[in-house]
DNA sequence: TACGCTATGTATAAAGT
DNA sequence: TACTTTATACATAGCGT
């Protein structure tokens, strides 16, 4: 039963054209009555099909024609003001998705550089094949790191001090980062930290959380 | 984010109102264009809201034009034929409903019995409140598990009679029902057959399948 | 051919920002 | 207020009858 995601294009094979039609034809009234129901506004449609000789139409002839009426009076040039045309509607919508791709690929980006610091903390990084930007950015998100770090480290060391009167309060010291972990966050700093580029600290996202749907 | 069932009615929250305005009709307009498109047929659609001084349209200012010319030119009277308005529209789904209804009371009750069958066959049954229809159709019920369990007894003494060659084989008789239960049914269906009406055999679901939403 | 079924895609109500 | 996100309700494609 596996549905297939629908080509939006004129669907050639007559049998399917016609079932097509007459499931979206009723679902579309639906949401028309809707649409005119729940926000209390005028709404009007006309079918014209080879499958009837007559338009459908919602909500009734009478309505239409009132409607209808009500649009023909205008002048032309004002009906173009503030129109939803196939145009505008075209536009609008490769904006948006040209505004998802780009924060999807700033997200790509910021993970791939996540993917990168972390899959390599034990061993020697591979950096081959890295821009200078690669490389500035990979070191914002590595002082970001650090700072997380240094703060948890002093927080530690605070509780650890408090915990001295109780021997059995050290067993409340989180673990948070085993000392490897840190000690190659700060020694790979180290090594870049003073060749960057500065200004380019904190637009990068630490999270790194899975976002793939584009709508 | 619990998403409620949708009122069908106006919505009094202006803010909402304006959001679900908004959110379908924009809805809307990719339906009519999606039909349009793959039916290949001429849709339009104009919608007037108090937050846009002109009206919102599907195709475009001329086509809508066009479209609408079409219909104003036809008799009123042939414009009513065939057509979609409210009262139709919602007249059809009353009856598709009522349908559905019909054919769920029908299958709730074949559970029922189903139930009440299965659910006493160890103990006595509980027979008070059934009308004579109930006893009936259980007794049709029980008749075609009886028919069932006759059927497996056949084969059970068939393949065990084919089984006595071999002495391991005995252990591939299947022991789909225990004694008791067939015990039962014979007990329960002797009882009750003889003073049953007959005809009503064979319409029972004996299928024991959920089927809850209604469309 | 039209209708019912159900897995799957799509629209959207709420809540978050 | 408008845009984004997420969970859910709703629409419907492909089948089977």
């Amino acid at each position: 039963m596996t549905r297939k995601k629908v080509k939006l294009a004129y669907i050639n094979n007559d049998a399917s054209r016609k079932a097509t039609y007459k499931k979206r034809k009723k679902g579309l009234i639906k949401k028309v009555s809707e649409l005119s129901t729940l926000c209390g506004v005028d709404v009007c449609a006309i079918i014209y099909s080879p499958y009837n000789t007559q338009p459908e139409v919602y909500p009734s002839p009478r309505g239409v024609h009132r409607i209808v009426k009500n649009f023909k009076t205008m002048p032309e040039i004002e009906q173009s003001k503030k129109m939803m045309n196939q145009e505008v509607f075209l536009k609008q919508k490769i904006g948006k998705v040209s505004e998802q791709m780009k924060r999807l690929k700033k997200e790509n980006r910021d993970k791939e550089l996540n993917r990168l610091l972390y899959g390599n903390l034990s061993g020697k990084m591979n950096l081959q094949g890295l821009t200078v930007t690669d490389l500035n950015d990979l070191t914002s998100l590595i002082d970001l790191n650090l700072k997380d770090i240094n703060k948890r480290m002093e927080e530690i060391a605070k509780e650890t001090k408090n915990a001295r009167t109780a021997a059995s309060a050290a067993a409340k010291v989180p673990p948070l980062m085993n000392r490897e972990v840190i000690a190659a966050f700060a020694t790979t700093s180290t090594v870049y930290k003073n060749d960057r580029a500065r200004g380019m600290s904190g637009h990068l996202n630490t999270k790194n959380q899975t976002k793939e749907r584009i709508r």
